[in-house]
RNA sequence: GCUCGAAUGGUGGAAUCGGUAGACACGAGGGACUUAAAAUCCCUUGGCCAGUAAUGGCUGUGCGGGUUCAAGUCCCGCUUCGAGUACCA
């Protein structure tokens, strides 16, 4: 009988979904396992084979820990709110819901044919009122917060009211935007708008100017992960940078934790640098400058408090409020211009264009360390979102100081011994400090740092910074808050209202707010977002519920918010919502998330180490402050999967004609190369039949051929329409069988390295199940295991592969488990195997692989329940053991020839016999050899 | 520029602690069955050399050194490729 995969597959999807088979219930009695992958966004094009990859490797993964007795918990769903629906919806008018739903749908349908083990009883939608329910709330619990950095947690603005009221600002340790001052007669005094003012410089969620990415062709503002290269991530458009009021997540008040946390979760090494140098933290000194004849000054930030001996020149970012103020008049005209130039600039161009511009402000600073008086610059390679905006120049040892000095000519002192900065600078923290203070200059302060190390030098200076009152000591971040605010319609609505400016937060038992329908989805003419179209988008506050605009009249009703929240917000903490998807009263009931805890097994690509999960470790983290989430950390164990890459072939077509030549013959010609479709090329060799019938242009191509055969050219491309390397694992499926794709899948290489699909080697895959089939059914159909004793051999074979695959398993080297079942497969068809005891152990360790033919073996093998909840065989040692053991000889390490021992001869046994066989005589030739080394199972090494 | 990772046959890739390379699969070549094809099965397959043959010898994991009885694996110095990041003071 034929192993009919077709049949089989359909009948167990089909059980599948009629026994709830993959329904998960918290269950107390048994130990949880979270198993999760990141969601997709579900786009136009569908899925192609390189998606689901992940999905298959943590579906071993789930049904593996499922067989060893763990409650598992592997759901799925969707990202469904995205730029590619809404810019689709402009362009044909369809609504995104639509889109999505479709998309969904056709996702959906592609994944069920694989035969994963999801729960989808709990599958969520970000875009759906039921889910964004819960990210409005938590964007509205992030506003009522502020971030309390003696606690090092989240707390409720009110405490922080309270404690204004009673004593102002003082002893305030808070997280902030800026840092402020005023008593408690002062704040008590202001009024309600203003103090709602002030209190957006400490809220988690808060309403701020900030210069944002804005991308003019998208007509939004982007996150820094969204941007890359100075143009957006998705679509590549140019990206400006713009001041702007937005909705920001004070993100930035986490960076510690998020760094501390890294050292808790079981991430790859390469991931965990990736974000420890997106959060960069920078330990260093903030130090004041005085500006000569003036009352004013200003503090800059180093972490090279060593070199304040040898700045020559200040410098501040364009965009600093410094500017204005310390522009002089004779240069005012100068720097206007200069201002003007470096606004119309983009991200792009600063980044691809890095000549060193700059004009003098007019202004001096003075030294505190030194009382010299040095040039105060700006120039735009200071960045004002960095630091305080402004710096202290040390050409001597700063490269980009160093250019800059060069160019403008300014001087270079150099504060190391022995260094040489006559062609470049001396950046490097090592060697010893002269020049502090100058030779031959009365010091103008007790500190000096010769001949300490760089440093110890720099421990000095902040020391005398702190004593001086000078300045103080500083960590500082790289890691910006996140700007939450998007000019979009497919996105999550704002719970908020205006009243006289100032932002309220609709009541939380109003929530949702759902989406208003709007009739275009362009930003409107007096470039209000998308929701500016939207009608009836007003608070009626004494009602709690979304009324017509005509009706806004400053008493009860108020204009809605017209921003969404970005791509981000829906997948902040959707591994939460999994856990109690249904829950209309809670985010996660309490009950759910101390069962559940947190995921397991995160599975997804490493494009989303600097944003999601940054963002949902943030989210998770403030969570936790409130008490929601359980854990410090949302995702104990991740595994990035590899990017699946196409693999083009090519057609060489010879120039001015429609002949095409074979690629070992191509060099003869002159040439174009064509992309081909891969689905009409089999191992490189093209389907001429089938390339004529591909496009009528080539209904009458000739070919030149080689043995015979039309031979492609490959490359390895990323998978796209374009380059016609697309595979789509529904023809897979339907030509080789679900279990196929998902072995071969797992056998192309290891799940965490990228790597091209390549259709040729899943033949040899496919042929492996038929070849297992076989060992179930006779070419007749008679069902061949039986009852009865094993032998050796079989239970030395079964068990070898028990041991490996469940190795293997637990550390993703599922390549290398598909090589054991062919290897014990041909072993046991070499055996002539058809014990019944055996062959179940097979089918239950092979079950996580291919699911629907375990099934089907498992219930022809007489077992009643499903594979799924079949016992995740043990292994037995012994079994294992050899009865002989076979040693390689050496003599200096070359191996010169065999021995079999028993097993279980001890060394000298060993030894005395190597040393007696005449084979040994020959290479020792009487003398007495050094040394005798005896490897456990491997080797005897004679050293001569 | 900085950080991290990788490099093994014609191809994808194996190789726990350093243990004497190339598992498994593809492709290729040869053979069996068949009127023929498909399917299936068997043999060969890193390179070079010797032999009628079983077999034997040399060489071989990007390059150059080193440690060791023994190095794909450890150490030092390079080359190339990939990923992330980019004026972060």
């Amino acid at each position: 009988m034929e192993y009919n995969f077709r049949e089989i597959e359909q009948k167990w999807q089909k059980r599948w979904v009629e026994n709830k088979t993959y329904r998960v219930t918290e269950d107390k009695s048994k130990q949880k396992f979270y198993v999760l992958n990141m969601f997709p966004y579900p786009s136009g094009a569908g899925l192609h084979v390189g998606h689901p990859l992940g999905y298959i490797a943590s579906d071993i993964y789930a049904r593996y820990k499922r067989q060893q007795g763990f409650n598992v918990l592997n759901p799925m769903g969707y990202d469904a709110y995205g730029l590619p629906a809404e810019q689709y919806a402009i362009q044909t008018g369809q609504h995104p819901a639509v889109t999505t739903v479709n998309n969904i749908n056709r996702y959906r349908e592609q994944l069920d044919k694989i035969g994963f083990s999801f729960d989808w009883s709990r599958e969520v939608r970000t875009c759906e009122p039921g889910y964004y329910h819960w990210t409005q709330w938590a964007f509205q619990q992030m506003f009522n917060s502020y971030y309390c950095n003696r606690r090092k947690k989240a707390c409720p603005v009110s405490e922080l009211v309270a404690a204004f009221e009673k004593q102002g600002t003082k002893d305030l340790d808070v997280a902030c935007s800026e840092e402020l001052s005023f008593t408690a007669d002062e704040w008590n005094g202001k009024t309600e708008k203003e103090q709602q003012e002030i209190l957006m410089n400490y809220r988690i969620a808060y309403l701020g100017e900030t210069m944002v990415n804005w991308c003019p062709k998208l007509g939004t503002v982007l996150a820094n992960d969204e941007v890359i290269d100075g143009v957006s991530a998705r679509g590549g458009y140019p990206v400006v940078q713009k001041k702007m009021r937005q909705w920001c997540l004070r993100v930035s008040a986490y960076a510690q934790r998020l760094l501390d946390g890294l050292e808790t979760v079981n991430w790859t090494e390469s991931l965990k640098e990736t974000q420890r140098n997106w959060i960069g933290r920078s330990e260093g000194a903030e130090v004041r400058f005085k500006v000569k004849d003036s009352d004013l000054e200003f503090t800059i930030f180093t972490t090279r408090a060593d070199t304040m001996f040898g700045v020559t020149f200040m410098v501040l970012a364009p965009e600093s409020e410094l500017v204005p103020q310390l522009t002089t008049e004779g240069q005012k005209a100068e720097v206007d211009a200069y201002l003007e130039r470096t606004k119309k600039r983009t991200e792009r161009e600063r980044i691809s264009d890095r000549r060193v511009t700059g004009v003098f402000s007019g202004s001096y600073a003075i030294n505190p360390f030194t009382g010299e008086a040095v040039p105060i610059w700006i120039s735009d390679y200071v960045l004002a979102g960095y630091g305080t905006g402004a710096i202290m120049a040390v050409p001597a040892h700063d490269s980009r100081d160093y250019a800059f000095a060069k160019h403008f000519n300014l001087p270079i002192v150099p504060l190391v011994e022995g260094c040489d900065v006559s062609e470049e600078s001396f950046d490097a923290k090592e060697g010893i400090v002269c020049n502090s203070p100058k030779e031959g200059v009365t010091p103008y302060c007790d500190l000096t740092l010769n001949g300490l190390t760089i440093k110890e030098a720099i421990a000095a200076t902040k020391e005398y910074v702190k004593k001086h009152n000078l300045g103080r000591v500083k960590v500082n971040f790289r890691l910006r808050d996140a700007i939450f605010s998007r000019q979009r319609y497919w996105g999550e609505p704002f719970p908020v209202y205006y009243k006289d400016g100032i932002p309220y937060m609709i009541d939380e038992t109003k929530l949702p707010l759902e989406l208003p329908e709007v009739d275009k989805f362009l930003p409107t003419e007096n470039g209000e977002p998308p929701l500016g179209h939207a009608t009836r988008w007003a608070w009626d506050v004494e009602k709690g519920e979304v009324v017509e605009n005509s009706r806004i009249d400053n008493v009860n009703v108020f204009p809605l918010e017209l921003n969404t929240m970005p791509g981000f917000a829906g997948s902040s903490a959707y591994y939460l919502r999994y856990m109690d998807p249904h829950n209309d009263k809670a985010l996660v009931s309490k009950e759910a998330v101390r069962y559940w805890q947190n995921v397991d097994l995160y599975v997804g690509g490493t494009e989303h180490a600097t944003g999601h999960l940054i963002y949902s470790r943030f989210w998770n983290k403030f969570l936790f402050d409130l008490g929601v989430s359980v854990t410090e950390e949302p995702f104990k164990k991740l595994v990035n999967q590899g990017m699946i890459q196409g693999r083009s072939n090519f057609v060489y077509r010879i120039k001015d004609t429609n002949k095409f030549v074979s690629f070992g013959l191509k060099d003869a010609y002159d040439v174009t190369p064509l992309h081909v479709d891969v689905n009409i090329v089999s191992n490189d060799v093209l389907d001429v039949e089938a390339f004529k019938a591909w496009r009528p242009e080539y209904a009458n191509a000739e070919f030149i051929l080689e043995d015979g055969k039309y031979i492609c050219g490959w490359a390895v491309e990323k998978m796209s329409k374009s380059m016609y390397n697309v595979v789509n694992p529904d023809m897979i499926v339907e030509k080789y069988g679900a279990d196929t794709l998902r072995m071969y899948e797992m056998f192309l290489g290891p799940v965490e390295q990228s790597k091209p699909w390549d259709t040729n080697g899943i033949d040899g895959v496919h042929r492996f199940l038929k070849k297992l089939w076989t060992l179930f059914y006779s070419r007749t159909g008679e069902f061949l295991p039986k009852d009865g004793e094993p032998t050796r051999d079989e239970l030395k074979s079964i068990h070898k592969l028990i041991k490996k695959v469940s190795g293997d398993i637990e550390v993703f080297s599922y390549n290398t488990s598909v090589s054991a079942f062919m290897i014990c497969v041909n072993e046991l068809t070499a055996l002539k195997c058809s014990n019944k005891a055996v062959l179940s152990d097979l089918v239950a360790v092979i079950a996580p692989f291919a699911p629907h033919l375990a099934e089907e073996l498992w219930e022809a093998l007489g077992h009643a329940s499903s594979v799924c909840d079949a016992q995740w065989p043990a292994f037995n040692e012994e079994y294992l053991k050899e009865d002989v053991v076979r040693y390689t000889i050496s003599f200096n390490g070359k191996a010169r020839f065999t021995l079999d021992f028993a097993a279980d001869a001890d060394n000298e046994t060993i030894q005395t016999t190597v040393m007696n066989h005449e084979l040994s005589q020959k290479w020792i030739d009487g003398k007495l050899p050094k040394k005798v080394i005896i490897v456990p199972k491997k080797i005897v090494n004679i050293v001569l």
